[in-house]
DNA sequence: CAGTCGTGGCT
DNA sequence: TAGCCAAGACT
């Protein structure tokens, strides 16, 4: 049996205070709905949005992309992170193309199938560009549910059974459920954020347990960031940095990061990224995977 | 399950 | 200022 009374007092403000973001434009389509969830991945919306907007125009269709090269998609990734998710999201696009007629699935299943593609962008891409009625469950709705259903000040960690419990304050209907999803998620981005909640100007304080609870400090189980300075990581980032600014033109392995302070580290950055295939070496040279 | 994986703005 | 944090996914 559906609690909806979040749902029912999210909707309106959602529809009222809804800031007006590219994917949120009807008949965005699924193929920049897809896109722009593969960037919104751990880095925030206001770097996604320009990037966004380069990244459809060269690249319209999944199969626009697919048969470009590796080598841009990370190009063109530029600074927002993560960069191998640039290769995934070329992965899945060659998948789309070569499995699914360059269409981008609706499944759940069909899009968990990509790679890339997990339990939150599979249905965000189902709910949001499909309208289907599925959980869209992000660090910003756990962190809503947390406070508003079980009067914790933090969520525990991710897990399936989130899933469920989203489920379960979804209206029946479709469109609305898709409606929910989007205002728990904005809800927490704007209002309900993780250090300082702006409860004064929340539209569910009336009914949030957390605030009837006296917003009391609980255990806090996230998990911390390992320190980026000096990490593997950035010895990672830099050489990404390099052969990006060089690309299309290949760099002499020996004069990547020449001068880095930490031989070993050096070496392992260009291993893993070969690893990952982020980075292809050929006659003693690197670039970018064509 | 816990570790790993970029980058930069905010407090 | 140094740490926190961001529409996660993979191994």
């Amino acid at each position: 049996m559906p609690d909806l009374a979040l749902a029912d007092a999210l909707a309106p403000w959602f529809r009222a205070h809804a800031r007006d973001l590219p994917w949120r434009r009807p008949g965005f389509g699924a193929w920049g709905t897809l896109v722009s969830e593969f960037m919104l991945q751990q880095t925030p919306v206001a770097r996604v949005v320009p990037r966004l907007a380069e990244w459809l125009e060269r690249w319209p269709t999944p199969t626009a992309l697919a048969d470009d090269a590796p080598a841009e998609a990370v190009r063109l990734w530029a600074n927002l992170g993560y960069p191998r998710r640039a290769l995934w999201l070329h992965r899945a696009a060659v998948e789309i193309r070569d499995r699914h007629h360059g269409v981008v699935p609706r499944d759940v299943d069909d899009l968990l199938a990509l790679t890339g593609i997990g339990d939150y962008t599979a249905r965000a891409v189902a709910a949001f560009a499909y309208g289907d009625r599925h959980p869209v469950v992000d660090t910003n709705t756990r962190r809503v549910i947390a406070r508003a259903v079980h009067g914790r000040a933090q969520p525990a960690p991710p897990h399936r059974r989130d899933l469920a419990e989203m489920t379960d304050l979804l209206p029946p209907a479709a469109p609305d459920a898709a409606v929910m999803n989007a205002a728990a998620m904005e809800l927490g981005q704007v209002i309900c954020t993780a250090r300082t909640p702006r409860c004064g100007e929340c539209p569910v304080q009336h009914l949030c347990a957390w605030v009837a609870a006296g917003r009391p400090e609980t255990p806090d189980t996230r998990r911390r960031q390992a320190r980026y300075e000096g990490s593997d990581r950035q010895a990672r980032g830099a050489v990404l940095r390099l052969l990006r600014d060089r690309d299309p033109s290949p760099v002499a392995e020996d004069a990547v990061l020449a001068g880095w302070p930490d031989r070993a580290q050096r070496d392992r950055a260009i291993l893993s990224l070969l690893a990952d295939g982020l980075v292809e070496a050929e006659g003693g040279e690197l670039r970018l995977p064509r």
